[in-house]
DNA sequence: AGCACGCCGACT
DNA sequence: GTCGGCGTGCTC
C-alpha cells in the first residue's frame, strides 16, 4: 500500500503519513507528483498539506494511519527545486518543514483554496461563428471587426481585445447570436519587449561581461553608491528575458519596491509581479500565481519572495545584500540572501548579490573564490564620491543635536539652491525624560527601556512594546514640575531647524511621519522637484533612495554605534555611515558630508573615513578571524522567553546539560541584551563552532532537548541559525 | 499551533 | 444542576 508523506503546517518537526484517498487506484497514486496540495484529517480538524513523497511504506503503526481526503491539485503548486529548497531550509534552520512550506504559499492557497492559475479565460469563435459565410454581418461593422479579429488570432484574452478597441457591447451582441464563446486555455506568457537603456560605462560593461553565466554561479556586484548597479541589473534582466526566462529581484524593504518596479516598467514592456508584505491577500495571490505560471517576466519582492516558484527561472538578484531585513527576525528565521544563493544552485541560475557595502560574509565568500567579485568604483557622470569631514563637537553647544558649524553648512547649501540631508537615527522628540529635582527617569513598565518623549502626540512611548502614556506635567515620583528631556530625536531636531530656517521646507522622514500610505512617494516627488529643502530622517531615508539635489549630508550622532556590545556593531556602523554619505552629490553637483562626533580620533572611525569601506571591512574580517567569529566561525542562538528570568535561564541550563557539544562551544545561559521586554524575561544560549557540521549536530541536540524538556511547553523558545543579533 | 478532553467556580 | 475557566495532551 503506497503512503502519502505530507508536510503539514504545525510546529511539530516531522512529516505525516497518510493512506491515499478512497477511490484512487494504485497507478494514480504512484503518479502523484510531489508539490501537490492534499486535504487531510489532522486530529479533530482538516488541514491542507503538501505532498513530499509517495513512499512504499510507513514507520507509523498501520492502525494510526488515516486516509487523506482529497488531492487538491493536478499539477504541483511548488516546483521541484523549490520543494527541495524548502526541505533544505527546514534542515538547515531546524524549522518544521510544514511551516517552511507555508512560507512558500500565499495565505489562501495555504488553506486549500483552488488555484485557477493554470488557465485563463479567453474568447473565441463558436462552432456557429466559424461556419459564418464571408461577408456576413455587413450591417454590424463593429461585430464584424471583432469576429475578424478572433478569426485571425484564434482566441484572445478580453483585455487584449479591449486594447484593440473592441467594446463590451459588441461582445454581448455576438454572444447573444451564439457566434462567440468564452473558454479557458492554458496560460501562455506574452512576449516581453524593452528598449535599450543608456550606454554603459566601461566599468558597467565590464561587470556585465563578467556575469557571463546562464548557469549557477554567484556574483558580488560591489559598486559604490551612484555607480549604476541598477543599470547592470536591468541589462541582466534583459538577458534573461531574451533567453525566454524569468528574473527574480529581491529588495530589502517595501519602500524600495515601487521605485524599482517603476524603473523596470519604464524599460520593459513586460509583466512585472510585485510581492511584498504590504499586499492584500488577493493581490498577493495574483502576483504569486503570475510568477509560478510563468506569465510574469519579472518578479520583484522582499524577503519572502525568495520562496516564489518560477516556471522558467533565469536570474536571481539580491539588491543591498548586506541589509539586515533579508533575515527574518521571528518565527522561521531564514536569511533570504543565503537562500537565494542556495536556490540559484538548485535551479541552476546565476545569482547576483549587489551592494556598495557588502556584508563581511559575502566579502569573505568572494575572497575565498566562491563568489566572483565585480567592482564598480566610479560614479556615473562626473560626480565625485564626497569625502567625509569630521566635526568634533566636544564642548560645542548643540541645538537639537546640531552644532553651529553644521547649521551654517546647511544654510550655505540652501542659499546656493541646494538640498541638505540630515541623518539622526532616533525618532521622537527625546529618548529620555528625567526629573531635575529627584533624578527620576521615565521607564517602560514592561521593558528594560526608557520611554521616548513624543511631543506632538503629547505622549511617552516605549519603542520596544505597545506601552504608551500621556506626558506627565509633574514628576510621578516627587511631583516636581522640573521635568527635563535628555538626548535628541528627529522631532526635536525638526523643531530647531524650523525656527532656524523658517523660509525653507523641512521634511521629516521617520516611521511616525511616514505612516500614511504613499507618503514616501509623494515626498520623493516633492524633493525631486529640486526646490531647496532639508531632509531630516532616520534609516528610512538612507535605504536606496536617490536624491539628486542633495549636496550636503550631515550625520548628527552616530557615536552610539562605536560602542555597540554586538560584535556586528562596527560592520553595521561602517555600512550605515557609507550608505548615508553616499546620498550626497549625485548627478553633477559635488557633495559634502559632515559627521558630528565626540570621538574624532576613534580608530574605527578613522579607518573607515580615511581608507574607505573596503579596507575597513578587510580590517574587521581580520578581527573576526582572530576571534573565530562569523564568517570564520558558525553561530547559533537559542533564545528563551518566560515570566521570570530564572525560569528562562533554568530551561537553557538544562539544554546546555543535555547537549554534547563536541567541538562546538556553548556560551550561557545569559540574560539577553534587553532582559525584560514586553513584560517577559529573555535569556539566551550561544553556540559557536568552527565547522557547519558541528553546529548542525549541536542544533539537533538542542532542539530535541528543548522539545523533551517539561518546561518547554510553558515558555517560548526559538532557535536562530546564523543570528544577526547577539 | 489548534483543538478536545477534563475537572472545579458562579449562574439560571 | 450546567456554562465555561484554561491546564495538559495529541495530531499520521
Amino acid at each position: 500500500m503506497p503512503i502519502l508523506r505530507l508536510a503539514i503546517a504545525t510546529p511539530l518537526r516531522r512529516l505525516f503519513d497518510y493512506l491515499p484517498p478512497a477511490g484512487l487506484d494504485a497507478a494514480a497514486v504512484t503518479a502523484l507528483q510531489p508539490g501537490c496540495r492534499v486535504l487531510a484529517p489532522f486530529g479533530a480538524r482538516q488541514v491542507c498539506g503538501v505532498l513530499i513523497e509517495v513512499a512504499e511504506d510507513s514507520d507509523v503503526p498501520a492502525d494510526k494511519l488515516r486516509p487523506a481526503l482529497e488531492i487538491l491539485d493536478t499539477a504541483p503548486l511548488v516546483s521541484t527545486p523549490m520543494l527541495t529548497l524548502c526541505q533544505w531550509a527546514a534542515e538547515y534552520y531546524r524549522h518544521p518543514a510544514g511551516e517552511v512550506l507555508a512560507a512558500a504559499f500565499p495565505r489562501g492557497l495555504r488553506r486549500g483554496k483552488s488555484s485557477a492559475a493554470d488557465t485563463e479565460p479567453v474568447w473565441q469563435l463558436s462552432e456557429r461563428g466559424r461556419g459564418l459565410p464571408e461577408g456576413a454581418l455587413q450591417k454590424a461593422p463593429r461585430q464584424a471587426e471583432l469576429l475578424a479579429a478572433l478569426q485571425d488570432r484564434g482566441a484572445a484574452r478580453w483585455q487584449q481585445l479591449v486594447a484593440a478597441g473592441h467594446s463590451a457591447a459588441t461582445r454581448r451582441s455576438l454572444l447573444q447570436k451564439g457566434l462567440i464563446e468564452e473558454t479557458r486555455r492554458p496560460l501562455e506568457p506574452g512576449a516581453a519587449h524593452w528598449h535599450a537603456g543608456p550606454p554603459l560605462s566601461p566599468e558597467q560593461a565590464a561587470a556585465l561581461d563578467g556575469i557571463n553565466s546562464d548557469k549557477f554561479a554567484t556574483f558580488l556586484l560591489h559598486g559604490v553608491t551612484g555607480s549604476g548597479k541598477t543599470e547592470v541589473y536591468l541589462k541582466l534582466v534583459e538577458r534573461a528575458l531574451a533567453a525566454g526566462r524569468q528574473a527574480l529581484l529581491l529588495v530589502p524593504e517595501i519602500g524600495l519596491t515601487p521605485q524599482l518596479a517603476e524603473r523596470l516598467a519604464r524599460r520593459f514592456d513586460a509583466e512585472i509581479a510585485a510581492l511584498h508584505s504590504g499586499l492584500a491577500d488577493g493581490a498577493r495571490e495574483a502576483a504569486w500565481e503570475a510568477a509560478r505560471s510563468g506569465r510574469a517576466h519579472i518578479v520583484i519582492g522582499t524577503r519572502s519572495a525568495v520562496f516564489a516558484s518560477l516556471a522558467r527561472p533565469g536570474l536571481i538578484v539580491v539588491d543591498e545584500e548586506h541589509d539586515a531585513s533579508f533575515k527574518q527576525q521571528d518565527g522561521f528565521r531564514y536569511s533570504a540572501r543565503d537562500l537565494a544563493v542556495k536556490r540559484g544552485q538548485l535551479e541552476n541560475v546565476p545569482v547576483v548579490l549587489g551592494s556598495a557595502t557588502p556584508s563581511l560574509e559575502t566579502l569573505h565568500n568572494a575572497g575565498a573564490g566562491r563568489y566572483r567579485h565585480l567592482r564598480l568604483t566610479k560614479r556615473i557622470g562626473d560626480s565625485q564620491l564626497p569625502g567625509v569631514d569630521i566635526l568634533d563637537i566636544r564642548k560645542l553647544p548643540l541645538r537639537g543635536g546640531l552644532s553651529e558649524g553644521l547649521l551654517q553648512a546647511v544654510a550655505g547649501e540652501l542659499d546656493a539652491g541646494n538640498q541638505a540631508l540630515l541623518f539622526l537615527n532616533r525618532r521622537g522628540f527625546a529618548p529620555t525624560l528625567q526629573c531635575h529635582d529627584c533624578g527620576f527617569i521615565a521607564n517602560c513598565q514592561h521593558c528594560d527601556a526608557r520611554l521616548t518623549l513624543h511631543r506632538a502626540a503629547g505622549e511617552l512611548r516605549c519603542h520596544h512594546c505597545e506601552w504608551r502614556m500621556p506626558l506627565p506635567d509633574r514628576c510621578p515620583s516627587c511631583h516636581s514640575p522640573a521635568l527635563n528631556t535628555r538626548g535628541v530625536g528627529t522631532e526635536q531636531a525638526e523643531a530647531v531647524l524650523r525656527s532656524r530656517f523658517p523660509d525653507h521646507r523641512i521634511h521629516r522622514v521617520d516611521r511616525d511621519s511616514m505612516q500614511k500610505r504613499g507618503a514616501m512617494e509623494s515626498l520623493m516627488n516633492t524633493v525631486n522637484s529640486g526646490e531647496p529643502c532639508i531632509l531630516l530622517g532616520t534609516q528610512m531615508l538612507t535605504k536606496g533612495h536617490h536624491f539628486p539635489g542633495v549636496t550636503l549630508v550631515g550625520l548628527l550622532d552616530t557615536d552610539a554605534a562605536l560602542f555597540s556590545a554586538d560584535f556586528r556593531g562596527p560592520e553595521r556602523m561602517g555600512q550605515l555611515i557609507t550608505q548615508v554619505a553616499g546620498r550626497a552629490g549625485r548627478a553633477n553637483r559635488p557633495g559634502r558630508v559632515i559627521l558630528q562626533t565626540h570621538y574624532p580620533d576613534h580608530p574605527l572611525l578613522r579607518t573607515l573615513l580615511e581608507q574607505g569601506y573596503d579596507d575597513y571591512a578587510e580590517r574587521l574580517l581580520e578581527e573576526r578571524k582572530a576571534l573565530q567569529l562569523p564568517p570564520y566561525g558558525q553561530l547559533l542562538m537559542l533564545r528563551a522567553e518566560a515570566a521570570s528570568l530564572d525560569s528562562a535561564e533554568q530551561f537553557l541550563a538544562r539544554l546546555r546539560q543535555a547537549a554534547e557539544p563536541g567541538s562546538a562551544q556553548l556560551i550561557g545561559p545569559l540574560p539577553s541584551p534587553m532582559q525584560r521586554r514586553g513584560g517577559r524575561f529573555r535569556a539566551q544560549l550561544l553556540g559557536l563552532a568552527r565547522h557547519r557540521s558541528a553546529l548542525q549536530r549541536l542544533a539537533v541536540q538542542l532542539v530535541s532537548a528543548a522539545e523533551a524538556a517539561p518546561q518547554g511547553k510553558r515558555l517560548r523558545w526559538s532557535l536562530d541559525i546564523d543570528p544577526l543579533e547577539s
